[in-house]
RNA sequence: GGGUCCGUAGCUCAGCUGGAUAGAGCAACGCCCUUCUAAGGCGUGGGUCGGGGGUUCGAAUCCCUCCGGGCUCACCA
């Protein structure tokens, strides 16, 4: 495509004498489109040329077409001074021209890069502590780092995507005690995953109030460690039973793994991670316990307990070398909340000491905000307040389901479309913030279809192919000049951008960034819809909207599925 | 107390690495289906951008400080 903020900074360049890449980095896009395509702000320029930012505008202006020079004016229309400001407008013919010639060329590839080729990304997002149904609190990094997954993959990167299951440790083991002593009095034959949830709720809370009873999950975890054969059917029937349930769940979300290895995978990789850290001397005795000592004034990390077990950090460490070793990975990003932040600076650091600068500096901790329920209290499996996202789902496909009835009660395969609604008005629901932010739990806002919402979406794109199913053809080309009304060139530039959001959401991994963008693309084209009536008595015209309600519905779809949400034909 | 994140309309939030009158959605009210799906579009009302300083031609955006809130500060993950 035409890089029409470069041409004009070349001409400015050549005018001021000041270089094109200063310039177009100060250029920028008005907010109010009827002020210009592209604005240079003089201001900064002012005190470099000693004279007024409006008389440099207009020094700029009168000299814009001349000369060496003229090229620019098959771009450019015209350029106003406004305050200090230079506003320019583009040639709306040619502009929206490269766009849409491109986008029909490149067809499903429009907006796709080769920026990350040969680059490979780890993503550790989801992973969930096994022996628990998947609940509110593991939907944030599932939809985060599924959406990231594909959004890296668009940009040609190579992904790793990696569920790093919490299925070793304390966690598991509280529940293999408690199965131990209670597993007469629970039913497993209809839904074993909720029994097993009950028992582990039942654990903590007497833990919580007598503190000696811990000493059960400990003699468990001892016995897993040990290879104990009980207790290893136990633990592996546990596993079997909480990734049946979670793989409904992510087949739901669209949602794919490269690798499962968890913390169990990683128990005979430890010794490997104390070797070295041995040998850097890096280990220093504190309190019983081993620790490693961190610059600046963060706590230590911890990597041995007084007991001499390995603990979470020791685990992160030996997924590190290992995922070194075998992915040689340019970037590892870590999709989990916020609350976790130090314990990453530490992981971090501890492996950066341990001569692994290099590959330190790749990782990223991705954190994000909290699920809090109404009362602000954080949402999670160990108090036994999480609503299960199986319950969510269902909720609100049933909602949907509803709609669809009221709405079109005539439709094909209504259960599938509620489905695609219903889950796509769950992810969005999260994926429409920034990531950062704690979001409290409300079922009015997660199950409203309207609005800035997933339906929206989908409903906007089911629209534009409701109009190409009323043609007998979609032409291959059009004269897209016609398009240049103002609702109609406002598609286009949105389109336009496509391929500049995709990258800005990956440099900050940022999935909101495209749900924002495709909330702009549907509300531009809903009023244009609104505007204007595609299929109409001047074929030319026709034509040119044809191929731009193609364009829009593609860049909608493509956009929704990158963020890991499906799209019904019709709804 | 230390670290860190957040504070923008009644509510939920945008605001790209400082720019032109601070934008959406929800909720409220009014209008628009005798041609493409009204889960839509248009309009009205609603703001000391937490407070106060500073840097700058220019600050919601950067710096300092205070206030309010979340998370975190070793034997859970």
């Amino acid at each position: 495509m035409i890089d029409f903020k470069e041409k004009i900074a070349i001409a400015i360049s050549k005018i001021t004498n000041i270089d094109a890449d200063e310039i177009k980095r100060y250029i920028e896009v008005p907010q109010n489109n009827e002020m210009g395509d592209f604005a240079f702000p003089c201001f900064k320029l002012a005190k470099e040329l000693k004279k007024a930012p409006q008389m440099i505008a207009e020094d700029i202006k009168n000299s814009f077409f001349d000369g060496e020079n003229a090229e620019i004016s098959t771009y450019v229309g015209k350029a106003n001074v406004v305050g200090g400001y230079l506003n320019v407008f583009v040639k709306k013919d040619v502009y929206i021209e490269d766009v849409m010639k491109e986008a029909i060329t490149k067809g499903s590839n429009y907006g796709r890069s080769s920026i990350g080729n040969g680059k490979t990304i780890v993503i550790d997002y989801s992973s969930p502590n096994i022996a628990k149904p998947f609940h509110i609190g593991h939907l944030r990094s599932t939809v985060i780092g599924n959406s990231l997954y594909k959004l890296y993959d668009f940009l040609g990167y190579k992904v790793i995507g990696i569920n790093h299951l919490g299925d070793w440790g304390m966690g598991v083991c509280r529940t293999i005690a408690g199965y131990l002593m209670w597993k007469d009095e629970y039913d497993f034959t209809t839904r074993p995953i909720d029994a097993i949830l009950a028992i582990y709720v039942r654990y903590n809370k007497i833990e919580k109030e007598d503190p000696d009873f811990k000493q059960h999950a400990v003699d468990a975890l001892k016995k897993l460690e040990a290879g104990d054969e009980e207790i290893t059917k136990i633990w592996k029937w546990i596993i079997e039973v909480s990734l049946e349930n979670y793989q409904k769940i992510y087949d739901l979300m669209d949602c794919k793994f490269d690798s499962y290895n968890g913390e169990a995978f990683y128990n005979d990789k430890m010794d490997r991670v104390i070797k070295e850290l041995e040998d850097k001397n890096l280990l220093v005795e504190s309190e019983g316990a081993k620790v490693v000592m961190m610059d600046e004034d963060i706590p230590p990390c911890m990597i041995l307990t007084s007991q001499g077990t390995t603990i979470y950090a020791t685990r992160d460490l030996a997924a590190l070398l290992y995922r070194i070793d075998n992915y040689k990975f340019d970037k590892c990003l870590y999709l989990v909340a916020s609350e976790q932040s130090l314990h990453f600076k530490q992981i971090f650091e501890t492996l950066s000491k341990m001569g692994y600068k290099e590959y330190a500096d790749r990782c990223e901790h991705i954190p994000f905000g909290l699920v809090l329920d109404e009362d602000g209290q954080k949402m999670g499996s160990r108090k036994g307040n999480a609503t299960t996202l199986e319950e969510i789902f269902n909720e609100s496909i049933e909602k949907s389901l509803k709609i669809i009835e009221e709405k079109n009660p005539d439709l094909e395969d209504k259960n599938k479309v509620a489905e695609k609604v219903g889950v796509g008005a769950i992810i969005f629901n999260d994926l429409a913030n920034s990531r950062i932010k704690d979001e409290i739990f409300d079922w009015n806002q997660i199950l409203n279809f309207n609005g800035e919402t997933g339906p929206y979406l989908q409903y906007t794109y089911v629209r534009t192919r409701s109009i190409l199913r009323n043609l007998n053809e979609v032409p291959q080309e059009a004269d897209y000049k016609l398009l240049n009304d103002k609702e109609g060139y406002e598609v286009v530039r949105l389109i336009g951008s496509f391929a500049d959001t995709v990258k800005l959401a990956c440099d900050k991994n940022e999935p909101s960034i495209v749900s924002r963008y495709l909330l702009d693309l549907a509300k531009a084209f809903s009023r244009f819809y609104n505007e204007h009536h595609v299929i109409c008595d001047d074929k030319n015209v026709q034509n040119a909207r044809v191929l731009l309600t193609k364009v829009a519905g593609d860049v909608i779809k493509e956009g929704l599925s990158l963020l890991g949400i499906r799209c019904p034909e019709k709804m």
